[in-house]
DNA sequence: ATGCCCTAGCACCTAGGA
């Protein structure tokens, strides 16, 4: 089973390069990040008309995440749990950037769809979200390694992991993407005993999933890694192999960010 | 030191992105 994670930069403006991917690359799963939509704006019929089950979890104008697969869905939820209450329910929650949903093929695997924020300027109130959002990811990651079943957690992290997953790593220093906080907080997440895909499977700096459409950073190939699957052992069992598919970014009308695939044995 | 560029929206500027 091939699955990818795609940050399309809005569905509007994507339209077309995103059925061109999916008719191309065909993944069995595609999980979305900035769908840019309401649930009711979204064209599921359009995808529905090339064979992919289609739960979306939008918002006007920013964020909102979806998850596309040729195989049912079941038991999807929206929202990431736990947001903050006492009085201020739902404060967190006012952002579409969470999705789960099983797939059943021969075996069933919990995908969970994510957008985590960007956080910048840090410090800062937007900072704040971030860290509390990857401490309320942490605690499902939690859950997720207890139910010791195939799951992953996809999608943009916003998250730089190491030096070697941005071309210039000196200019990212104080940005909430590579803050020490904001990394430790992933490796918080990582170390329950999830498998950091990409890495399990390819060493060494050159490697990103994000090039900025500002100042030609593609061409210069100033890009970064963000884009991220974290597997339980059971899901890491199943994994042959995860690569970055980076030349989608050379093509007409792109997302700054690329797909980054996972092949899994199921 | 700043902006570069792109998307969406009660749209011809602004907010947000990373």
């Amino acid at each position: 089973m091939k699955i990818a994670t795609f940050n399309i930069n809005g569905i509007k403006a994507r339209m077309n390069a995103l059925t061109d991917w999916l008719d191309d690359a065909n993944p069995d799963v595609a999980i979305l990040q900035e769908i840019k939509s309401q649930d009711e704006g979204f064209p599921r019929e359009a995808l529905e008309d090339k064979g992919y089950n289609v739960e979306t979890h939008g918002q006007k104008g920013f964020n909102g995440v979806a998850i596309l697969s040729k195989l049912p869905l079941e038991d999807v939820t929206r929202g990431l749990p736990g947001a903050a209450g006492a009085g201020r329910e739902g404060v967190d929650d006012e952002e579409a950037r969470y999705i789960e949903a099983t797939v059943v093929g021969d075996v069933a695997i919990r995908i969970c769809g994510l957008y985590l924020p960007n956080g910048n300027p840090a410090p800062g109130p937007k900072y704040d979200y971030k860290l509390r959002w990857m401490d309320r990811l942490y605690t499902r990651a939690q859950e997720l390694m207890a139910a010791e079943m195939p799951a992953l957690m996809a999608g943009d992290y916003n998250i730089i992991p190491q030096p070697e997953d941005a071309a210039r790593p000196a200019d990212w220093t104080d940005d909430a993407l590579f803050r020490p906080e904001s990394r430790a907080a992933f490796r918080k997440i990582v170390n329950l005993g999830f498998t950091e895909a990409f890495r399990s499977c390819e060493t060494g700096d050159g490697h990103y999933s994000f090039w900025d459409y500002q100042a030609g950073a593609w061409e210069k190939n100033n890009g970064i890694r963000i884009d991220h699957f974290l597997l339980t052992p059971q899901c890491a069992d199943l994994l042959n192999n995860c690569w970055i598919e980076s030349a989608v970014r050379g093509r007409e009308r792109p997302s700054d960010h690329v797909p980054v695939w996972v092949d899994l044995a199921a």
